[in-house]
DNA sequence: AGTATAAGTGAACGCTCGTTCACTGTCAAC
DNA sequence: GTTGACAGTGAACGAGCGTTCACTTATACT
């Protein structure tokens, strides 16, 4: 088999988080010599499915956190999709930018509905303090927090659900922003 | 600093996708001697924020690919959301179960807009050459490609857009089941 | 039968790893 | 001023690392 050894070094690096030392791939792979083990890493080298940093520890490259990245998929009238590998993403380093200030919220409620946003739903979003007219923000409005559009016009600052069964909310006291969407989710 | 050096590790983690050995992070908190070194991961250890395994070799936990989980955000009329950390995630290992056979595509058209997918959103799939009635599928219909609802009621199988601008596809010779859908997921 | 190629074993190598120890400097408490 | 805790230095250790070499076994081609 081709990539059965990759594979294998694939699960031990998602189950551990760390790329196996020959000894341990000795076991994976069921060798008792860490030699068969240094010619099959050889080959995965070359095959450029593995790779070695500066001195000699193995790193996981491509394939490893990544995702290919097949090409468009049209929902509308049926196409011809191209199928070709585009790219490979890795969803994390894609998703999130600043990890210190970024977390999760699992969205109740249906007040974004019309920007496609629904109960159940999972928000990725950053810590901030401000924001730009017509981005969703998590924000504090006279004491609750909800998630909703800032609006912004001169100096006048509110809140906008995007489902018409709401109003706009004009804060009272005060509004403060604690941060803007980045992501969603939706898992099924 | 409390977690100055817990930073500077996540960073050669996520920039290096491995831990740094002792003699690097001499260099990475500007320190001469591994011993100094040595006091300082044990103190992280302490505080669990990172880990050993087996034999010595450091291993990153909570807080490197992971995210906080801070419970539910009302989209709806405001509360006070429960800002509290209830778990830490990790965005690959939530959304990808079957690494070999998943992918990702990008939506184009507005045929699944009534269930929130729109035009830009990147959807996660899985291979896979069954499905469920009403589970959402990439299929190639009489040699096209399409994102639809897959539809199965007694031995009739078709396909059904989420937009009633569209119509139902019934297959005149073929339909065959691509990939299920496991997740979407838009950038903002 | 004879030989070349490939794939695995087992022992050995030097090097870096994580860890330990003895020592030096700094700051605060008494 | 002495003491004690703390933080960093520098040298040393045994262990495991990745790598190399010489040897064996199996498969395939004449």
């Amino acid at each position: 088999m081709r990539n059965e050894h990759q594979s294998k070094i694939e699960s031990f690096y998602s189950a551990n988080k760390r790329m196996p030392s020959y000894s341990e791939m000795t076991k994976l792979f069921g060798f008792k010599s860490k030699n068969a083990v240094f010619r099959v890493v050889e080959k995965l080298i070359d095959a450029g499915m593995v790779a070695k940093d500066h001195l000699g520890r193995l790193v996981p490259t491509q394939a490893f956190g990544e995702v290919p990245m097949l090409g468009f998929i049209t929902a509308g009238l049926p196409a011809t999709v191209e199928e070709e590998l585009l790219e490979r993403v890795n969803l994390d380093d894609m998703l999130i930018q600043k990890k210190a200030s970024t977390y999760m919220l699992e969205v109740d409620g249906d007040s974004m509905i019309d920007a496609h946003i629904e109960k159940g739903d999972m928000v990725l979003v950053e810590r901030a303090n401000t924001a730009k007219d017509m981005q969703i923000v998590i924000a504090e409005i006279d004491g609750e927090f909800t998630m909703k559009y800032f609006r912004k016009e001169g100096n006048k600052v509110w809140l906008e659900p995007a489902n018409k069964k709401y109003q706009p909310l004009y804060p009272e006291h005060s509004l403060n922003i604690n941060a803007v969407l980045k992501a969603v989710i939706r898992k099924y």
